[in-house]
RNA sequence: GGUCCCAUCGUCUAGGGGCCUAGGACACCACCCUCUCAAGGUGGAGACACGGGUUCGAAUCCCGUUGGGACUACCA
């Protein structure tokens, strides 16, 4: 009694490939969203299809046109062009679905007089009561399709008790299998498709409806979207057939799940690609890992620009179990392509990023700064934090900065800056060649004499290679640094009071 | 509870009967490099959930168990 499966038959025709990205826009495009409009838009280019952006806004409630256009600058960002969508148009809209109301709504009454679907009375209540009731007596929950076969009579009279219904659609019952790209075919047992509403009492339609509609309208060959709604599907395909429409090929990608390996969500920080962004985390990178967030080219590839994914996309290679976010490795990748990118590119993303945090650089000190810090950041954010010492004179020199600059440190730093003072062409070679006459003097190891100094330099123990940081910093301020870091030394290494532990943790082994 | 989906190192994955003493990447450890931290280099530890089959041969095929997850809305 199963209808066939919805088989690779799917309308593919002249028109070539037509997918869709539709997302609700209730709030920020997130990594799971962002991954699937990267498949479904890399399956339409791959195949030189047609790449749809469908706004799905039938939730009136939840949906902003701030969220639209949140969507729409993440997918820009991303390098996710559409063919067809808001701002661009093309021959199948309108692409905001709220926009296709009326036609939507027509679809629903259509069903209505063809007998597919019907009136329900049922009150939002009752069907919460039978649902608890079917719960507590162990029964499988679910609409037992009572106000299918009412009479006119039976209707005319709770329309005078004054109750508004809901439209349900009628389902067939028989079991219905549905064929996916990636999963294969999985049937649907005709006794868990139950009648579903496709038309609230307010008379607005749900996605149900809407998307299967938008789906038909916009001759879609193939859609791409999360696991979550695959038992959506027969009933979406039901309404196809119903409507005379062969339905799309369906492709239904795992979830992308946090650390552990529960739904993402923001306790592991930010899952807005939004806020990527704003932190500093570069597209490539991001579509990168997003595009190896179940699926693979090969045993060993890892980087891809996005026209060899569009090369080598496929969906038969999408794999079927969820993937766990790893932000570390998102991180590393990130840093990979901040060693690619231009100092240019970056000087002015660091810059950008100050200017949203407020704070004031100077980019031609950020121009010259980049190559130092190139090699050591992971995010633009963090550039910029490594820089910080450059654009900022009351530096707080965090706790391990500060044990490094005790009382016995005086003499070292006053003498640093002394020696210093004469040194002209304030340049990092003869900076180095001075600081290493005093290492050498003062008998010091490396991390000994340099410690400190870097310490006075830049409030931390970590910091930019320290030569060319005090270049970059100007003579005037680095002298002025030593001085006070000597003197605050000499006053006997602030509250602390103590000798300052010569952080040789380490040592030579040997004594 | 019911229906459905999923199952290789901590994580992302390669693998589609012999090429697997299971490969790569992130993370981790050690060493090298080194003014700190990185970056880079070298090496190391680390997985086929379990139990039955099928087969000369199973990570690969089948069944079951266990474990995860999704759905079960007049949300999408």
């Amino acid at each position: 009694m199963a209808d066939g499966p919805v088989g690779p038959g799917a309308n593919v025709d002249e028109t070539g490939v037509r997918c869709r990205f539709a997302p609700a826009p209730t709030g920020y495009l997130h990594v799971g969203g962002a991954r699937t409009a990267l498949y479904s838009w890399l399956f339409a280019r791959h195949n030189r299809g047609t790449f749809v952006l469908r706004v799905e806004d039938t939730d009136q409630r939840r949906s902003t046109e701030e969220a639209i256009d949140i969507l729409k600058r993440s997918l820009r960002w991303l390098g996710l062009d559409w063919d067809e969508g808001p701002d661009v148009g093309g021959p199948y809209g309108p692409y905001i679905q709220s926009e296709r109301m009326k036609g939507i709504v027509a679809i629903a009454e259509g069903f209505l007089a063809d007998g597919r679907a019907y009136r329900c009375y049922c009150t939002p209540g009752e069907l919460e009561d039978r649902r608890r009731d079917a719960l507590s007596r162990g029964e499988t929950p679910g609409y037992d399709g009572r106000c299918r076969h009412l009479t006119d009579t039976e209707r005319a009279e709770f329309g005078r008790q004054g109750r508004s219904f809901a439209v349900r659609f009628a389902m067939p019952g028989h079991d219905i299998t549905v064929h996916d790209v990636i999963r294969g075919d999985t049937t649907f047992p005709a006794d868990d498709l139950k009648d579903f509403v496709i038309l609230r009492s307010d008379g607005s339609p749900t996605y149900l409806l809407a998307a299967a509609v938008d789906d038909v309208a916009m001759r879609m060959t193939h859609v791409i979207r999360g696991v979550d709604l695959l038992p959506s599907t027969p009933r979406q395909v039901e309404m196809m057939q119903a409507l005379g429409a062969d339905p799309p090929l369906y492709a239904h990608l795992p979830l992308i799940v946090g650390p552990d390996h529960q739904p993402l969500s923001k306790r592991f920080g930010s899952v807005a690609v939004e806020a990527f962004r704003e932190q500093g985390y570069l597209p490539e990178a991001m579509v990168n890992y997003l595009g190896l967030l179940g699926w693979s080219f090969d045993a060993t590839t890892t980087f891809f620009t996005l026209q060899e994914m569009i090369e080598h996309f496929d969906l038969a290679r999408v794999s079927k179990s969820p993937a766990a976010f790893d932000p570390q490795k998102l991180a590393w990748m990130n840093g990979h392509y901040i060693r690619e990118a231009s100092d240019e590119r970056l000087a002015s993303l660091i810059t950008e990023v100050a200017d949203e945090e407020g704070f004031r650089v100077d980019p031609a000190v950020v121009t010259e700064a980049v190559p130092l810090v190139k090699e050591r950041m992971r995010t633009v954010a963090e550039g910029l934090a490594m820089l910080r010492f450059l654009f900022v004179d009351d530096l707080e020199p965090d706790e391990k900065a500060r044990k490094m600059l005790g009382p016995d440190r005086a003499g070292l730093l006053r003498e640093a800056a002394e020696r210093l003072r004469s040194v002209d062409p304030w340049t990092h070679e003869a900076i180095q060649s001075t600081l290493t006459e005093i290492k050498e003097e003062f008998g010091l190891s490396s991390k000994n004499a340099f410690q400190p100094i870097r310490a006075a330099i830049t409030g931390a123990l970590v910091s930019p290679p320290l030569f060319e940081s005090m270049e970059l910093l100007g003579k005037e301020r680095s002298l002025a640094r030593l001085e006070a870091a000597a003197a605050g030394a000499a006053a006997g290494g602030l509250d602390q009071g103590s000798k300052s532990e010569i952080d040789d943790e380490g040592g030579p082994p040997a004594g």
